[in-house]
DNA sequence: AACGCCACCAACCGCCTCGAG
DNA sequence: TCTCGAGGCGGTTGGTGGCGT
């Protein structure tokens, strides 16, 4: 006999996830914190998989998620990561965290692969075949080094996020990205910037869906965003109710668009400014020694290495 | 306008890992 | 030590939209 399913497949919706379904979700993380994920579709009353609550809320609701093209930066992270680490995409997305292992493992799929292959074939021409050989047999050499190294970074994360548990700036205890989960720029002692983190990424992703309906009117008025209301009026339904739906969403929309649009103030701001600066430096607390060194130690230089590495290994010259 | 092709990406599937009992 | 189940992970798929013919 096969393995059981994770879950009962009879009655379990598929496909993309609707608005009222995400609302659903995060309010009861915002409560309940991530984590029980087989309880969620039973307390919820999602028609989900457990996992593809999990899923959706990694890869999409999660705060802090950043979305859209990649930077030149992140880029070249993920190509070294990869040439690095191969493809174990959560272990490469603990030093990107603003990207969640499915994107960058897309990203990866869909466009890296392609630029690296057009780059190696077009650099089989060089007469260099025998020096880039070399190169690519001492990449070969020092990557189990440089993976207990990343394993060394990545236990150092580990023990950092342990220590700051106890902190009130975490809120949502992430298992999924040690490594900036606890100096994350979402985890501010201010649980409203923290909550409007997910719904700046709900925002977004119902702004999308409104343009798609345009039957929907738009409430100028504000009202503070009770997102319990709406799963209270939302959750017990299926289609039979979509207009109580509709008409509690147009307050949260608003609430949730007028706070995106001061978000996106500071967002270009920061773009204005330059490359979008790493959030941590936002949110700047004291640290305690440890601390420090585990940051100082651990992070960005390891993050720096990584970088000064693209000048000694075979990646040199693709860019 | 209709069709086919392609790229992108959200979501699914199934195996693996790890911790609890 | 073993078993079981929840969660994690990586490969893959399917839906959608853009573009060219």
């Amino acid at each position: 006999m096969g393995r059981p399913p994770c879950c009962d497949k009879i009655g379990i919706k598929k496909g993309p996830w609707t608005p009222e379904e995400d609302i659903i979700l995060v309010s009861y993380i915002q409560e309940h914190g991530p984590g029980n994920w087989r309880s969620v579709p039973t307390n919820t009353g999602l028609m989900r998989c457990s996992k593809s609550c999990r899923l959706r809320w990694t890869n999409y609701l999660r705060p802090g998620i950043k979305r859209g093209n990649f930077t030149d930066h992140e880029e070249k992270m993920i190509i070294h990561l990869q040439a690095l680490l191969g493809n174990r995409w959560a272990a490469i997305a603990s030093y990107l965290p603003q990207r969640t292992d499915n994107d960058i493992k897309n990203y990866w799929n869909t466009h890296l692969k392609k630029k690296l292959k057009k780059m190696q074939s077009g650099s089989d021409d060089d007469d260099n075949n025998d020096d880039k050989l070399n190169s690519c047999n001492s990449q070969i050499k020092g990557q189990w080094e440089r993976r207990l190294q990343t394993d060394i970074h990545m236990a150092k994360q580990a023990l950092c996020e342990a220590l700051s548990l106890d902190k009130p700036t975490q809120i949502f205890p992430e298992t999924k990205l040690p490594s900036t989960s606890s100096h994350n720029p979402t985890t501010t002692p201010n649980q409203t910037s923290l909550y409007a983190s997910s719904t700046e990424n709900i925002a977004k992703l119902l702004e999308n869906w409104m343009k798609k309906s345009p039957n929907i009117t738009t409430i100028t008025e504000t009202k503070p965003f009770n997102i319990n209301n709406m799963v209270a009026t939302g959750s017990s339904s299926s289609e039979g109710t979509q207009s109580t739906i509709t008409c509690t969403q147009d307050h949260a929309l608003d609430s949730l668009w007028s706070f995106n649009s001061e978000r996106s103030c500071q967002s270009e701001e920061n773009t204005n400014l330059g490359e979008s600066k790493p959030q941590y430096q936002e949110a700047q607390v004291p640290l305690m020694l440890l601390e420090n060194w585990l940051f100082d130690d651990a992070a960005p230089q390891c993050n720096e290495d990584l970088m000064n590495m693209s000048l000694e290994e075979s990646t040199e010259g693709l860019f």
